[in-house]
DNA sequence: GTTTCGGGTTTTTTT
DNA sequence: AACCCGAAAC
């Protein structure tokens, strides 16, 4: 066995950071035991994978044959960037040669995409099938519920989020319906018999037109990997295998992984126990908990408990805050950042007055130095960030919103793509459907016609042209003909101008507002222009749609400075230098949906946590006092009172310093601007 | 058959 | 408040 080749760049690294990146490697191509990374946030994990993978290639590992798999698209980029970064620090210029090689870097879906398709025939499926995302799924669980007769049943059936919900809890925890039912979905459980009849001719449905749901990108993966030989194939195409983020995969991703790597040699898995938020996505920590004994010899584990990013004080209000949750993490973090400021918990009187309060620190901060990209707002729920929003724009502050709705989600953007599917694979029905809605006169019967004429034949494009035009469709028929059988053989990217032509004249009918949504078409040409071909562009951005969105109708320009605004999920693995959280109230944190199970809490607490550790220097924790409702009971200015976070008690203030802001307002009762409480809605309140 | 209107229900986070 | 579904009007 050759020694590794030892290089000064790990002269950087801790030596429990330096012992997970150096596990099991030597020159010689050996490829070595299982490896469980530990690493607490702020720890340096992206750093050290990225050492791990550079120190692979270093020493002669092919980067052809290493998987790296992420949470997103986004960080496979990161990473891949900084590897080469490293790597070039001993390869030189063939650093960048090397590195470009890695081109197995993605996400589990990603990755399943990918392979399927080149396994398709082995395992009798098109390869030219379509993606549908969460919505195009509910929209075909709708379709098949519909045909079932399920949607017109004496007591109300589950809705289609609901039942999509359910079928990808069963596929994702390998769990039974009636188990995924009396644990998570307690009101639905009188439907098992019917759901389990509506999932089995979803799956037909599916396979008829030719599409796969994200959740199929790994059940079939895994089901591919069931059949010695392919397992034996796919997983001889790679001498590593690495995961990130490992604590938010879920049952399915862990049974994959076995199947890729049954002995678990040259698998490395890096993940925070005490961050994971994913478990509504079926999620399980146990994964993490369980991994290194699922092998013989057990699995290597390095903890790397030291933080680099935040300050002492940040830390210990975060230590506090996990210290309390029922399960004992398996670490805690400490740092030699010294700092005499103490994480601030500041009340506010309403959401408006907490806005105004950030608006201040964060343009205090910037004339002070920070720029406004190195510092972010983080919430619950996507709509916290409401009257937030309108007083930047009111004060012309530019910022870039993670998470919530996304680009892809508005209704003329999803047209657009249903129509480049259409195209894509004419059987795929949720694509046609939507389309077909486009034309005036046009309804549910008769685009399920046209759908169940096209689904007849081997040639359903040809079908469509010989079609007679619904009976109230008139001239837009044949310009639809038309488009699909023109844009059939153009080429990419011309395509989707021409989907637009044909798409606008609908568009300035159907929409008031047809400008701005032009504005939007033209942007998707944009993005589209940049990928190799429509089936490259449907799939990836199917799979990783671009998760910003801003007051301004694209993305800002690269050097442009803006704040960043995003849900506490879309920040993983991110830093600010001043982190700013709203509404850290109980309702919002925990949310009062996320507040049923014991679990559920304890998912709501280490929310808070991977919030509060994402600050280097600087922490508001912002408690407003008063909501206004909205809603049911929106009327006049009803408002109820808000507590603080029941995840920081009494016991943990002394590791706050606790403010009351404007600062004159000492005491809420002290101002004049109205009665402290609304008791009497409040006892009508109990009643609703 | 399609569109529109009204009443009842839902409720977050995302690949 | 937004959404979904069913029923009446076009």
């Amino acid at each position: 066995m050759l020694a590794a080749i030892a290089a000064p760049y790990l002269d950087s690294l801790n030596p429990e950071q330096r012992r997970a990146v150096e596990h099991g490697v030597t020159a010689d191509g050996h490829v070595g035991a299982p490896l469980l990374v530990i690493a607490g946030a702020g720890s340096g994990k992206t750093n050290t994978l990225a050492h791990r993978v550079a120190h692979l290639i270093v020493n002669n590992a092919d980067p052809r044959r290493i998987l790296l798999m992420t949470f997103s698209r986004r960080a496979a980029a990161e990473m891949a960037r900084r590897v080469e970064h490293i790597a070039r620090k001993v390869l030189g210029d063939n650093a960048g040669v090397m590195t470009d090689a890695l081109s197995w870097a993605g996400t589990f879906h990603g990755i399943g995409a990918r392979l399927l398709r080149e396994y398709a025939e082995q395992i009798g499926i098109d390869p030219a099938f379509t993606i549908h995302d969460r919505e195009d799924s509910a929209d075909l669980m709708n379709l098949v519920r519909h045909e079932l007769g399920l949607s017109k049943t004496e007591r109300r059936f589950p809705t289609k989020g609901t039942c999509v919900a359910i079928y990808s809890r069963c596929v994702n925890a390998e769990t039974s319906i009636e188990q995924v039912l009396g644990q998570f979905f307690p009101w639905c459980s009188g439907w098992s018999s019917e759901l389990k009849q509506l999932f089995a001719a979803y799956v037909e449905a599916k396979q008829k037109q030719n599409v796969l749901d994200y959740d199929d990108l790994l059940l079939y993966w895994a089901q591919m990997m069931s059949d010695a030989a392919i397992a034996d194939d796919v997983g001889s195409r790679f001498d590593h295998v690495l995961v990130d983020e490992y604590q938010d995969t879920n049952r399915l991703q862990s049974s994959i992984l076995l199947a890729l790597r049954p002995s678990g040699r040259g698998l490395t898995v890096v993940g925070d126990d005490a961050q994971s938020i994913y478990s509504f996505r079926a999620a399980t920590v146990r994964n993490i908990l369980e991994f290194p004994d699922q092998f013989k010899p057990r699995a290597e584990i390095v903890t790397l408990d030291r933080n680099y990013r935040s300050t002492q004080p940040i830390l210990a209000a975060a230590n506090g805050v996990i210290d309390l949750a029922k399960e004992r993490f398996t670490k805690n973090l400490w740092t030699e950042r010294p700092s005499s400021a103490k994480p601030r918990l500041v009340t506010v009187r309403d959401e408006a007055d907490q806005a105004r309060y950030i608006v201040e620190r964060v343009l205090e901060n910037r004339e002070s130095g920070t720029l406004l990209k190195q510092q972010a707002v983080l919430f619950r729920t996507s709509s916290h960030s409401g009257p937030l929003e309108v007083e930047l724009t009111r004060r012309n502050i530019p910022f870039v919103k993670f998470g919530g709705l996304k680009f892809l989600d508005a209704a003329h953007v999803k047209d657009m793509l249903a129509l480049l599917r259409f195209i894509e694979n004419p059987r795929d029905r949720v694509a046609g459907f939507r389309v077909l809605h486009l034309l005036p006169g046009v309804g549910p019967a008769s685009a399920q016609r046209v759908l169940d004429h096209m689904a007849e034949t081997s040639d359903p494009v040809g079908a469509l042209c010989n079609l007679p035009s619904p009976p109230r469709a008139g001239t837009d028929w044949s310009a639809f003909v038309e488009a699909v059988a023109n844009l059939r053989y153009s080429e990419w990217p011309a395509d989707i101008e021409r989907a637009r032509l044909w798409y606008e004249p609908h568009l300035d009918r159907i929409h008031e507002d047809a400008e701005t949504r032009r504005a939007d078409l033209i942007q998707l040409e944009q993005i589209a222009s940049g990928y190799p071909s429509r089936e490259r562009f449907l799939t990836e951005l199917t799979l990783d749609p671009p998760d910003a969105t801003s007051d301004q109708a694209g993305v800002p320009l690269l050097d442009e400075d803006y704040l960043i605004l995003s849900t506490i999920h879309s920040a993983k693995g991110q830093e600010w230098k001043s982190v700013y959280m709203l509404n850290v109230v109980d309702g919002c944190m925990p949310s009062d949906l996320g507040a049923g199970t014991s679990a559920e809490l304890e998912e709501e607490r280490r929310l808070l946590y991977v919030g509060m550790t994402r600050a280097k220097d600087d922490l508001h924790l912002v408690v407003p006092q008063r909501f206004f409702t909205h809603g049911q009971h929106a009327k006049g200015d009803r408002h109820v009172y808000a507590a603080r976070t029941r995840f920081i008690p009494d016991r943990l203030l002394g590791l706050f310093e606790r403010t009351t802001w404007p600062a004159f307002a000492a005491s809420p009762a002290a101002r004049n601007t109205g009665p402290r409480m609304d008791i009497g809605a409040r006892m009508r309140g109990m009643w609703r």
